[in-house]
RNA sequence: GCCCGAGUGGCGGAACUGGUAGACGCACAGGACUUAAAAUCCUGAGGUCGCAAGGCCGUGCCGGUUCGAGUCCGGCCUCGGGCACCA
């Protein structure tokens, strides 16, 4: 009796089952076609420096599944990597003159590391980071694939410009329209861009939405907005005097009658063709003050609509009536055609452009419960109602009229039915080093050349400068500049110097995990096959659109390569919620960061694990909770002493689960709390509430602190299921008590329990009783009595009896085992 | 402005299809152990009135449906997020 209870010391036995899984290489996995697949990934992590509180989170919702999916006998594949790729590393080579290539790579061990601390079942055989030139030579194949479908094309268009940083910036490195490094005020630049043809896509991004019934609706809402889809039509406006014609996009062809006026887009290519002479230092003066204007901060600020006559007049298709054409500070060339046909009475813009420069006004669309007067009316009419002033469709229902007007101009050939979205095509070049290199050169005689795919990859040079000023170190690289053209042999072509948009990279990096060592293909189609889709994918709701979009789209154009067969990437998604502390997301301006590192150091990655999952349901806010975690880390602890006390005290037997004296089992409670609670975190982890699931555990180790026979012959089940339950959740703590009741067998390899349904059936149940609904009260009957005989009980029941005196009973509602309701007059 | 999401004890959060509101945890209080503290173990607890039994009120607000509403419907309020001149 002298053995000692030892201490829950999570570092040792930490380090101690870390490498045990990986020196068995126990979360290796290869395709096995007798065995179901379940293809579980996290989104990977850029290589900042160090992991955070939201990798800790992301990544332990992650392992709960893929540990449990692989202990129901699933072939689990969960692999990690890095998105290695990007401006952070640039901005440390100029900042502290560190290479970007080894800043990365040393941020990749670090963090690696920290990874293998907190437990997580990666097969880290799989890994693959976008920085290296195994993968990225992929990105620029594909590219290739693209350029030759048509699907990368070189175009013009609007930029942000830093003139300091001289670079692109992205949308999001502009705040408040100055550049985030250098405090440079942007500007808008006309460059020549790589774009990638997403809106070949459009139609099916948007419709196969549908099919993702495993997404949250809300990021299906998202993409739907994003994408932007507008039914409408395009019709024509003759230019007054002119050959020329102005082509609109409008989605409400039924108020072409009260079209008054048009507006253009300041970009749009016929602006100077109708600027007449005694216009033109207006418009001039106009446009001027326009390009100063900051697009993005003009929407944030509801910038005053503005603009300018051309002097020129074209011809409203209906009623024939001159119009006059205006340049519009508020119409984007991106959009339709850049071009609309301004109906003040039914448009709010337009009411408001045409109140500002006094334009004539037509009603119309007339509602029915009122009557419009455009003299009076102080914002534009824009809901149903019936034509008015429209000549042979007056009287028509507008929703009608809009088909009607339609096939009307379709027959005299000036417009047709067009379809219109807010997805742009996606600009991928970046004025970047640290990125992927666009596979192509320049050669003075055969123009843009392709680099063949046997030469792929195209090596990003590591010997060139970061001075952080005069844009991209790649573009000074003479070296790299320099090349051959592949067709003509002209020694003085030139290499493309723009590296890719990261986004890129993580567009199909899934895929590359299920064969990231094959050298012929960007991955093995088999295995592919095998493997896809992702079954649960799991990350933040930041990646909404961006991401998720550009890896739905990514599919759907290798799929047309005949790489897959899939549609879609993800089946099912789950949006995890950001770590909040005193309010506010981490950040380190905010100093409210707490360090995983720490938090390992002092309590263990179960604890770690384990709070997470517990403070809060996964796709909402986590806030961070130094008591919460002290909690968890105590939950661990009380565990490891029951295990403890009753190995030193002896367990007294073992009575198998389900064996001959099954009869027996039933008549105990502790048979059927430990069944209970086999289903109740069974069901949790499936539906993702895993903080329900620990509660669940928690009250079962509460049961069997207090259950008084501990040497018990079932007891010992009891307490090793309380392990099998808890290891996906914390599975060090697990396999070390699994390891010290005697068991030979690894935990992790163990069968996931399944429970006794008969041992969930209850003799007794608690009926409440209502009187006119109220509970009046609990009442213990035989499960399953009907409602005659729970009547007889309750009536005799004391309580009862003295709520029902002198009432009239009217009505008895009885839910079997759960309510009786006595309407009472 | 438009589109989502959320409002439940002192706090994080439970309550699967309308059926015991507040599981579990934290913090708190009382007790046990200890010379003492920490740790641990046990107990208590939504508010309010009451010595008690027990009553009444209670899931952001107002109303509705229902025998019965945190849950469904209508109208607001507050907070969080996304989009933002998209013709």
């Amino acid at each position: 009796m002298s053995e000692q209870i030892s201490r829950y010391e999570p570092h040792h036995i930490e380090e101690k089952w870390q490498n045990i899984w990986e020196g068995k290489k126990v979360f290796t996995v290869t395709e096995d076609s007798a065995k179901e697949k379940y293809y579980l990934l996290e989104m990977f992590p850029y290589p900042s420096g160090k992991i955070h509180m939201g990798h800790v989170r992301n990544y332990s919702i992650g392992d709960i599944i893929a540990r449990f999916q692989r202990m129901r006998g699933f072939n689990v594949l969960h692999p990690m990597g890095w998105d290695s790729f990007g401006m952070p590393a640039e901005n440390a080579a100029i900042q502290h003159g560190t290479h970007p290539a080894k800043w990365t790579r040393e941020n990749i061990s670090y963090m690696k590391a920290q990874l293998k601390k907190m437990g997580l079942s990666y097969d880290w055989t799989r890994e693959a980071a976008t920085c290296s030139p195994d993968y990225y030579k992929w990105n620029q194949w594909l590219f290739l694939k693209m350029y030759e479908k048509g699907l990368a094309y070189k175009k013009k268009s609007y930029v942000n410009w830093c003139p300091k940083c001289e670079t692109v910036l992205a949308n999001e490195q502009v705040i408040d329209g100055i550049c985030w490094r250098c405090d440079t005020s942007v500007e808008k630049r006309d460059l020549e861009q790589w774009f990638l043809k997403i809106t070949n896509y459009a139609e099916e991004l948007l419709d196969d939405l549908d099919k993702l019934k495993g997404w949250p609706e809300r990021v299906g809402t998202m993409q739907r907005n994003w994408i932007g889809k507008s039914i409408g039509a395009e019709i024509d406006f003759p230019v007054d005097n002119s050959q020329d014609k102005i082509k609109v996009f409008t989605t409400r062809p039924d108020t072409l009658y009260g079209a008054t006026f048009m507006s253009i887009a300041p970009e749009h290519p016929m602006v100077e063709k109708l600027v007449a002479n005694n216009q033109q230092r207006a418009v001039r003066e106009f446009l001027e003050k326009i390009k100063k204007q900051d697009r993005r901060s003009q929407a944030e600020a509801f910038i005053e609509k503005e603009g300018v006559w051309t002097g020129s007049y074209c011809i409203n298709p209906l009623t024939n009536k001159k119009i006059p054409i205006y340049i519009a500070n508020f119409v984007l060339m991106e959009y339709g055609t850049g071009a609309v046909m301004a109906v003040p009475t039914h448009d709010q813009r337009d009411f408001e452009f045409a109140k500002k420069y006094n334009l004539s006004m037509e009603i119309v669309i007339q509602p029915k419960d009122k009557k419009l007067d455009a003299r009076t009316m102080t914002e534009a009419y824009v809901d149903d109602g019936i034509l008015v002033n429209s000549e042979k469709f007056n009287g028509m229902d507008n929703k009608d009229a809009v088909a009607a007007i339609v096939k009307h101009l379709e027959e005299k050939g000036i417009a047709k039915k067009s379809i219109s979205y807010k997805l742009k095509d996606w600009g991928i070049s970046r004025q970047r080093y640290w990125g992927c290199p666009i596979p192509l050169i320049y050669c003075d005689s055969c123009g843009t050349v392709p680099v063949p795919y046997e030469k792929l990859p195209v090596i990003l040079p590591e010997d060139v400068e970061f001075t952080g000023e005069g844009g991209s170190p790649l573009a000074k690289s003479s070296e790299f500049i320099k090349t051959r053209c592949h067709w003509c042999g002209s020694n003085s072509a030139k290499r493309e110097t723009d590296t890719m948009d990261t986004f890129i990279d993580s567009s199909w990096y899934f895929l590359r995990y299920t064969s990231p060592l094959e050298n012929s293909l960007p991955f093995n189609k088999d295995k592919a096959r095998y493997w896809m889709p992702v079954d649960q994918y799991i990350g933040g709701i930041e990646h909404a659109v961006l991401h998720l979009l550009y890896s739905r789209f990514f599919t759907k154009v290798i799929r047309d390569i005949g790489l897959v067969t899939i549609d879609e990437p993800f089946t099912n998604l789950l949006t995890q919620g950001m770590v909040i502390k005193d309010g506010a997301k981490m950040s380190k301006s905010k100093g409210n960061v707490v360090d995983p590192d720490d938090l390992i150091k002092k309590y263990g990655a179960d604890t770690a694990r384990l709070f997470s999952l517990f403070a809060a349901p996964p796709e909402k806010d986590l806030e961070w909770s130094d008591e919460s975690v002290d909690g968890s880390y105590r939950f661990l602890n009380r565990v490891w002493r029951l295990v403890e006390e009753c190995r030193v005290q002896g367990f007294k037997g073992s009575r198998v689960q389900g064996g001959k004296d099954e009869e027996t089992n039933l008549k105990y409670p502790l048979w059927q709390e430990m069944n209970k609670t086999i289903k109740k975190v069974t069901d949790d982890i499936e539906r993702f509430h895993f903080n329900t699931a620990i509660a669940a555990l928690m009250e079962y180790l509460n049961f069997l602190y207090k259950y008084e026979d501990k040497g018990s012959p079932l007891f010992k089940d009891a307490v090793e299921t309380l392990i099998v339950l808890l290891s996906p959740f914390a599975p060090h703590i697990s396999e070390e008590l699994w390891q010290m009741m005697g068991n030979k067998e690894m935990l992790a390899n163990r069968e996931w329990p399944s429970y006794d349904e008969k041992a969930l059936i209850k003799e007794e149940a608690t009926l409440v009783v209502q009187i006119n609904g109220k509970v009046r009260n609990r009442i213990n009957i035989p499960a399953g009595s009907s409602q005659k005989e729970a009547e007889e009980i309750a009536s005799n029941d004391e309580k009862i009896k003295e709520w029902l005196k002198d009432k009239k009973i009217k009505k008895v509602i009885y839910v079997q085992d759960k309510i009786l309701n006595v309407v009472v007059g």
